[in-house]
DNA sequence: TGTTGTATGCAAATTAGTTGCATGTCAATT
DNA sequence: AATTGACATGCAACTAATTTGCATACAACA
């Protein structure tokens, strides 16, 4: 839960309308402590307010192209969305666990990439680096302990 | 072109039978200067000898599992496929066009990641570690200038 | 009042990958 | 030689995740 994050404030100063479908997709994906599926996005919307499972693929486009939202590869097939770094929330890479496919967020810091060396040799435009450290969670650690 | 890996050697120093379609689906990943999809591989291998998409998919997880390649994933939907490092191949990182959805390999030491923090204080078991830089390829730049 | 733009919904399509089951091949076993 | 078992492959059908096309609704604007 964050307690600093306007959604609609966040939705506006990025230009966009802060329908109420949008702001509950970005209220889900702010509230929760580690990035979202698109599925699991939708079925919480669901739970209490009937949406389009489109619809909400469509609003997770808009917010990762407005760059409110990161889209995240996981080592499975669906991407995982989480916000985006802004003053709230400090940029940070990710952990997958290839047993439950759930994805954690890592401590901002508990990383540390330096790209220097291919910035000033590389020939193409970076836009962003996306870090994603694999293995298995301490939850299925435990439970595979007999 | 490797000159130097022989992958009917490879295959099975990592205990598999070296069938026809297993050497010739590493052969492509190996001799590919930047990493494929398994559609990639699949019409590749069809150019010259008739092959099942099904056996591609399973030769490629065979090789992923025996680590002789590695699975990437691109900011797009589709993995990506490259040799796994080895004593002719040295780890390096990818690079992936958002435009063109080209993977392109980047050199190895252009980046450095520390991650002995995160190492020391990660309660789950790491296993790897992907780095992947997004943005405009070289190719995608150029041809957008008018 | 008509027109345009934007947000959403619904059905169908597409993409990427997986599963189940049949067949062929080869080597070991009877 | 026939039998068995372990793979490797093929083919058809399936699934999961996402995308597309088209219809509708509503608000701002001319
Ligand atoms: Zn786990
Ligand atoms: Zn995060
Ligand atoms: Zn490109
Ligand atoms: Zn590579």
């Amino acid at each position: 839960m964050c307690v600093n994050c306007d959604y609609r404030d966040l939705l506006e100063s990025a230009g966009l309308e802060p329908t109420t479908n949008r702001v509950r997709v970005l209220e889900i994906i702010g509230n929760n402590q580690f990035p979202l599926t698109a599925a699991d996005i939708f079925t919480t919307v669901e739970r209490s307010h009937s949406i389009n499972r489109v619809t909400v693929y469509r609003i997770l486009e808009l917010l990762v192209d407005h760059k409110l939202v990161e889209r995240l590869s996981a080592g499975g097939r669906a991407a995982h969305y989480g916000l985006a770094p802004n003053d709230n929330h400090a940029p940070h890479h990710h952990f997958f666990c290839t047993r439950c496919g759930r994805m954690d967020c890592l401590n901002p810091g508990s990383l540390d990439l330096s790209s220097d060396r291919l910035r000033k040799t590389f020939s193409g435009e970076i836009e962003r680096i996306e870090i994603r450290v694999d293995g298995v969670c301490r939850n299925c650690l435990k439970s595979s302990v007999h």
